[in-house]
RNA sequence: GCCUGGGUGGCGGAAUUGGUAGACGCAAGGGACUUAAAAUCCCUCGGUCGCAAGGCUGUACGAGUUCGAUUCUCGUCCCAGGCACCA
């Protein structure tokens, strides 16, 4: 370690005051522009990001823990000379700040440039590392406008299409949502139920993706297993095959997708889902077309949470029409069944009641026949006898020449018969349905399409580029975009023909401005284009990119998609955007509840009495921090208690990143004693540390200057591996507290001694370090006040020094059969035959030992050994 | 049902490669300083038996592997998150 000080100092008892250090070190950073940073091919570059929030108006305790963490690792790398990116930027389109125009009588644009204001003043109040001059916001022309051009370049090559379907309706927000925003049939907004409708609607075709998106997250390594395991299962691949069942009477067929294609022999029915057209048309001049539109009927208006529940009754309706097995040339009944999805595979079913449970109950319903085709090995199954499916592999049986193969090897035998005779073929089938982009609403990126009737869908040109948002909109209208009520918006001449042509009016989902930023932040001042190539490429992907793990699927899958799209289209050159993954938990709090009154505020509920109307108030679980249970804790007000550094290393101390972090009052006054323990320390002795020399000359250590030089060294290497290695700020800071309580039991002997003055000097220095980026503030004016040359943050993080870091005496525990019975204390370098000896002779051990026989003797340097006795 | 994570003192958490369970902090108790209080500094702090030395016990539960298991294996229970009539 090799710090530089020089000067003289005043001894300072000044207290620690944080509002005054923050201020003035937030202004020194802001004024000399700490950390702007450009490209610099001298440096090893690392892209940290936080997700960027939506501009609410104020941040909450998520944001400052999220930005906290970010902060730290920003800093570290800035400390351990990496070129840092580290910008900041705002999620700004979206509907609350229309809900906010129509009740506050506000345009949304001013709502939401009013609250980015306010919310980057909390940030900054915060001391986060952002280069500010790169700051975005996506409700910016100059931002959307790429949006845009990319939209149209999307749809030139067929990645983004209209098409009319049935969409996810919120009555409530006026809007489609995307399937990734309905919550077991609720908006995952405004938790209403979400009913079906009919649309055009623009689509991207990210299914085209599926495969990449599903394979590549295999090279995901720094990312927790959990989101790569939540990506697979919303990408769903399963592998099948696809069949055709020709229609009776007719020249037409039914298709399926199955992944039981050995099953086929034992298809005796089909079951279709009511929004298939077949049912319609299959039912049409047949007895049971009036029975089969009252059951569509029916199903269709029960709502998605009751037709998807576990216990929904099986239950279906026979067409009137039959199709044919092509391989047994069964006619097959065709029945509409409430259970059959049009979302999934081809919306229709080959049933098998023997081999599947779903189709098992339907046919015992209906009294269909079931036909066994596959048995255990060395059994028979009797259909009449059977009380469930077997579902289990077994041996073909009743399918012809496959009869006495095994169940899987038919799979692809059968599948193989049928694509010779072109009936049937192999396929892949995804959950995973193309993104639906369009948004019924005002806020958002205009889709930049046009409307002729002379030449059809036709894009904005790119010279006519941005399509900008109106601006005087009524946002009371309903069910429609605000904007097709603009008539100077709609109406526009045909870019092609010129004759008179109308624009779209709905706008993009704003998770499609999400699934870029983190690249423009590279050039966000660029106007050629999107991207400025060389400085994306000279920054991404994101090394580290930090936030809630409700973005697992929705914003994370989404940037992965856009991020191969924009490789495609040469725009960047890397396959995904996002190295390392840091999920961090929520910030939750104590609840009260009553039983009257529900969810209390802390203060209406003292000495576990309601206040609003006397009856018991108790303490519930612990929640997520929100306004609906009442427990929330206002960062402003924690800031204008403590000061940022405080609220910051309450953050990082309380829990691991990862895991969910407790509010605790108590625990943050805590960590702000930590601190005015670290800065008593500091003034107190700053006479001490400022004129100390470096290492004195004919420095002759004594136990208890060897001791506490060990002890800062070994913190060095211990706070090093904590952040880089595992981001476990909550152990290198417990590290720091257990040198500080060293420090506080150190004897200076009235400062006579000068190598107890390096040595104590020494570990002061590397307390405040350490410390740097987690609490910049605090160590930016100790640094300062202690004569520290420069800027804390151009200070190099400090070397352990192995040798002085290494223990002399090593304690070593002796176990008898498995049990602790004593400990010795050994010389770091004694031999292995040494370390027996003594713990044979160890008196603790003894009465364990003696009189038995020793069958072995284990020891393991450095730690223990173990004497096994009989 | 399937897929992920989890379960350690009064509480948040630590134990990084199978090697002293409970670091660090909070709360609690005690002491010093003070006329007193606050603040500060120091000490104690899983349970249990014991005057003590020390013993026994203890990481959801039950087995197993091992000289040794919070850590590995199998089974069970519980909690959280994700997916789910997916053909």
């Amino acid at each position: 370690m090799n710090f530089l000080f020089s000067g003289t100092h005043h001894m300072d008892t000044t207290a620690y005051t944080p509002h005054a250090i923050e201020e003035k070190w937030q202004k020194y950073w802001d004024d000399t522009k700490t950390f702007k940073v450009g490209e610099d091919t001298g440096k090893e570059k690392y892209y940290l990001l936080e997700m960027f929030p939506y501009p609410s108006g104020r941040i909450h305790m998520g944001h400052v823990r999220n930005y906290t963490i970010g902060d730290v690792v920003a800093r570290y790398k800035m400390m351990r000379g990496y070129n840092v990116l580290h910008p900041m930027g705002w999620d700004a389109f979206g509907m609350p700040a229309e809900n906010a125009a129509i009740s506050n009588k506000t345009h949304p644009a001013a709502w939401t440039y009013a609250n980015i204001d306010a919310m980057k003043q909390q940030l900054k109040r915060l001391g986060f590392s952002y280069d500010w001059d790169r700051e975005l916001a996506t409700c910016s022309p100059d931002y959307y406008k790429w949006e845009q051009q990319l939209f149209i370049k999307m749809w030139e090559k067929g990645l983004a299409y209209r098409r009319k379907s049935l969409v996810n309706w919120c009555d409530s927000c006026q809007t489609v949502l995307a399937n990734e925003q309905v919550e077991g049939g609720q908006c995952w907004r405004c938790k209403s139920q979400v009913q079906q409708k009919e649309l055009e609607q623009w689509f991207f075709r990210i299914t085209q993706y599926a495969d990449e998106l599903l394979d590549s997250l295999e090279k995901l390594t720094g990312w927790p297993e959990r989101v790569v395991a939540m990506q697979r299962n919303w990408i769903g691949r399963s592998y099948g095959s696809e069949i055709d069942f020709p229609i009776e009477n007719t020249d037409r067929k039914i298709t399926v997708f199955t992944t039981r294609p050995d099953t086929l022999f034992g298809a005796t029915f089909m079951s279709i889902a009511p929004e298939n057209p077949l049912a319609i048309s299959l039912s049409k001049d047949t007895p049971q077309a009036a029975a089969v539109k009252a059951f569509i009927e029916k199903t269709l208006k029960q709502d998605k949470i009751v037709r998807c529940s576990d216990d929904l009754e099986k239950e279906g309706v026979f067409t009137g029409s039959h199709c044919i097995n092509p391989v047994t040339g069964y006619r097959m009944p065709v029945y509409i069944a409430n259970f059959v999805l049009m979302e999934y595979g081809t919306g229709a079913v080959m049933a098998v009641p023997a081999h599947d449970q779903r189709d098992f109950d339907f046919a015992k319903k209906y009294g269909l026949e079931i036909k066994v085709v596959i048995e255990p090995e060395g059994q028979t199954l009797d259909p009449a006898a059977m009380t469930a499916a077997y579902v289990e592999a077994g041996i073909m049986a009743n399918s012809g020449r496959f009869d006495g193969t095994a169940n899987e090897a038919a799979k692809a035998a059968i599948t193989d018969a049928l694509a010779e005779k072109n009936i049937g073929k192999k396929a892949i089938n995804y959950r995973l349905k193309d993104w639906g982009i369009s948004r019924q609403r005002y806020w958002g990126t205009p889709i930049p399409m046009i409307y002729c009737d002379a030449c059809g869908t036709v894009p904005v040109p790119e010279k006519d580029l941005p399509v900008l948002l109106p601006e005087n909109v009524s946002l009371e209208v309903l069910g429609r975009s605000p904007l097709s009520d603009v008539p100077e918006f709609v109406n526009v001449a045909c870019p092609a023909c010129g004759k008179p042509a109308r624009r779209e009016t709905d706008t993009m989902d704003t998770f499609v401005e999400s699934s870029w930023y983190f690249a423009r932040y590279t050039c966000s001042d660029f106007d050629k284009g999107m991207l400025d190539t060389k400085r994306v490429n000279y920054w991404m992907p994101v090394d580290q990119y930090i936030g809630g793990i409700e973005h697992a699927v929705l914003h994370l899958l989404y940037s992965r998609f856009y991020t191969k799209v924009l490789r495609d289209f040469g725009l960047v050159n890397v396959d995904e955007p996002f190295v390392n993954l840091l999920t961090q938990g929520m910030v939750c709090m104590e609840t009260y509840r009553c039983e009257k009154c529900g969810w209390l505020f802390p203060e209406e509920a003292e000495n576990g009495a309601c206040k609003k109307c006397g009856g018991a108030a108790q303490v519930g679980r612990v929640e997520k921090m929100s306004k609906s249970c009442k427990n929330v804790v206002d960062p402003e007000l924690l800031i204008g208690k403590y000061g940022a550094d405080t609220a910051r290393l309450f953050c990082l101390f309380a829990a691991p990143p990862e895991l969910d972090l407790a509010w605790s009052d108590k625990g943050v006054e805590g960590s702000f004693r930590f601190l005015q323990r670290v800065w008593r320390i500091a003034v107190e002795h700053m006479d001490v540390i400022s004129h100390s020399a470096s290492c004195p000359a004919g420095f002759l250590p004594d136990a208890d200057v060897k001791a506490l030089r060990r002890k800062t060294h070994q913190t060095i290497r211990k706070v090093s591996e904590d952040i880089d290695k595992r981001f476990h700020f909550n152990t290198a800071i417990s590290a720091v507290m257990e040198l500080l309580n060293h420090l506080y039991q150190f004897d200076l002997k009235d400062n006579g001694d000068p190598a107890r003055a390096f040595a104590f000097k020494e570990a002061v220095q590397a307390v405040v370090v350490l410390l740097a980026p987690m609490v910049p503030h605090m160590c930016e004016e100790l640094w300062s006040l202690l004569g520290g040359r420069g800027n804390i943050m151009h200070t190099p993080w400090p070397d352990f020094d192995p040798e002085i870091a290494r223990e002399d005496e090593v304690e070593i525990v002796i176990q008898v059969n498995g049990k602790l019975r004593g400990k010795i204390i050994t010389g770091a370098g004694a031999t292995e035959e040494n370390v027996r000896q003594q713990a044979l002779a160890c008196e603790q051990v003894a009465p364990w030992v003696n009189g038995k026989e020793i069958k072995k003797v284990i020891v393991v340097p450095g730690k223990l050994v173990s004497i096994v006795v009989k």
